[in-house]
DNA sequence: AACATGACGTATT
DNA sequence: TAATACGCCATGT
């Protein structure tokens, strides 16, 4: 794994549950500003054996990343939900995003507006 | 080397 | 709200 993915999961990892974050936060968190598809491919090259909550990774738009038919969208939706995450049509609706800066940030421009 | 393909994001129309 | 267009970047062909 190379030192980008490394800081990646490091940030992912810190993601308290019951909370989640785009892809964009994430890479911004992990010093790659405008590098969301690293996060995506980061998320891909997980090991097996490497607890990541993946799970609580969505677009910026609040909605799951993967095709509504797929296998890991359910799975997905369902450890978001097992986490007291409501989610309405592939999309978080109660969620408080980790953002380390400007909380009023999330409180305009969130998947929650 | 050239082009296509994503678990993406923002801006524009 | 929806459709495009870019920007971004590792991989696969």
């Amino acid at each position: 794994m190379s030192a980008t993915a490394e800081r990646i999961l490091e940030v992912v990892r810190s993601i308290p549950s019951g909370q989640t974050m785009s892809y964009g936060q994430v890479a911004a968190r992990a010093g790659l500003k405008g590098r969301a598809r690293l996060v995506a491919w980061a998320l891909k090259q997980i090991p097996i054996d490497e607890p990541v909550p993946w799970h609580r990774v969505i677009r910026s738009d609040g909605r799951i990343a993967f095709p509504v038919y797929s296998q890991s969208f359910r799975l997905q939706a369902r450890r978001l939900q097992a986490e007291n995450v409501k989610i309405k049509n592939g999309r978080v609706i109660t969620q408080s995003i980790q953002s380390g800066d400007s909380s009023l940030d999330q409180m305009l421009w969130g998947p929650e507006h």
